[in-house]
DNA sequence: GAGTGGTCTAGACCACCGG
DNA sequence: CGGTGGTCTAGACCACTCA
């Protein structure tokens, strides 16, 4: 086990338990690597990750200080996420409609996205996913078929990100989004019960593996007075 | 200058113009070491930078390679972001139109937002942002009065932020930011030539100190058609 | 001035990948 | 096996803050 993360995840414990209190100073980093009988440089990148967490402050000087971090982490957020809509909105009802499942050979502009030849095939799935029946977003999405193999109608009508993760295994390591606004389309105004005058709200993204490997490239149209995006940034010195 | 910010930029804006192609490898960390003659960890920290911000992705054993989609964001505003528009779009003529600027005292929203009590003063700018001469942004913004002193029309007809940061010394310690798409109102069909259809790209912030204190609130607003935001996303372990 | 965190070094060992 | 990136060390110097 590294030892940074060791480190990091002792610390963190304290603080989610009360040991280091809100607004409290850590013990300075010498001490720290004597305690945990490392090196400096490995307690600094232990407190790193819990700055880059949000959950500390450090200033040169004066020490390290633990943020009453009740201001970041008011959980409506949305636009840094992966567990997928199901896991979203648990305690609603979800139900998927498949307007079209498909395998077909990517376009050269997919080609880029996925980063996969012309011959390499792709799961294509357009569905509109209601809350509590009501429909509340389209997706045109596509899968690498070789990464997500084996996908069926019945799990488009479940959660697609359960199967990738629980039964495929494969381990999400980082998304590219683009969040931007548009006029209606055809398909807004048939499946998401708009006018052809209603805004939507677009997100593009392409989501990658641990290892950088890209294996879906989606869009995602909500109305725009159904759902907003949500960022909390922390700058890292 | 610190070194591995000077080796991040060096190597971002060599993957920039092609010197190091899409999906080519870089030289290997010991190689750039003795090149920009360092330790092998300043250049590791310099790379940290470039993985952080999905440019580049590595593998032990494999090498360090540029991602083939490093580039497709380059007219997009990152979401993440603290410069502001001057700096985001340099070699373009901004210029300002200040609609309404002048002190009050903040309702009971912004007076959480702003985590101030009813009597602090906030100053109140609305603005339209015009680049090459045409409109690009509206922003309604509230300052609190006491930490961004001084605001003058002089000033909001340039930087903001170059003032914030250069002459009032504030340090940004990161933002929380909402998107969402909106129908056009009034002031956007005066101010950013739209008819009452055209939808809208709202971005509402809160931009913080690194101290945690809340310092500004601000809405913009674009025509769906002139901005997106972009982010990227890497899980860490 | 004493103490803090930030940077940087020169070297070491390890885990992983390819041939 | 050789070469890659990941981690870690022990120590050094610097920038900053506070008393």
């Amino acid at each position: 086990m590294l030892k940074y993360k060791v480190i990091a995840d002792d610390i963190r414990s304290k603080i989610q338990a009360g040991e280091y209190a809100a607004e409290a100073l850590l013990p300075d980093q010498v001490a720290l690597a004597l305690h945990y009988e490392v090196s400096r440089m490995t307690v600094k990148k232990a407190i790193d990750i819990l700055a880059m967490e949000g959950l500390v402050y450090r200033k040169r000087g004066m020490g390290t200080r633990v943020l009453k971090n009740a201001l970041w982490n008011q959980n409506d957020s949305l636009a840094l996420d992966y567990q997928g809509l199901t896991a979203q909105m648990k305690g609603t009802a979800i139900t998927n409609d498949i307007i079209e499942f498909n395998i077909q050979f990517p376009d050269e502009a997919l080609q880029n996205l996925l980063m996969i030849g012309a011959n390499e095939a792709v799961y294509y799935v357009h569905r509109v996913r209601n809350v509590d029946g009501k429909p509340y977003v389209m997706e045109y999405t596509y899968f690498v078929a070789s990464l997500v193999h084996d996908l069926t109608p019945a799990i488009l009508e479940q959660s697609i990100y359960d199967y990738i993760k629980a039964d495929i295994g494969l381990v999400i390591g980082g998304a590219y989004r683009k969040i931007h606004a548009d006029v209606a389309s055809d398909d807004d105004c048939q499946y998401l019960a708009c006018e052809a005058t209603t805004p939507v709200l677009e997100v593009e993204q392409v989501v990658y593996q641990k290892n950088g490997t890209p294996f879906e490239y989606s869009r995602s149209r909500n109305r725009f007075d159904t759902r907003s995006y949500t960022i909390t940034d922390i700058i890292k010195d």
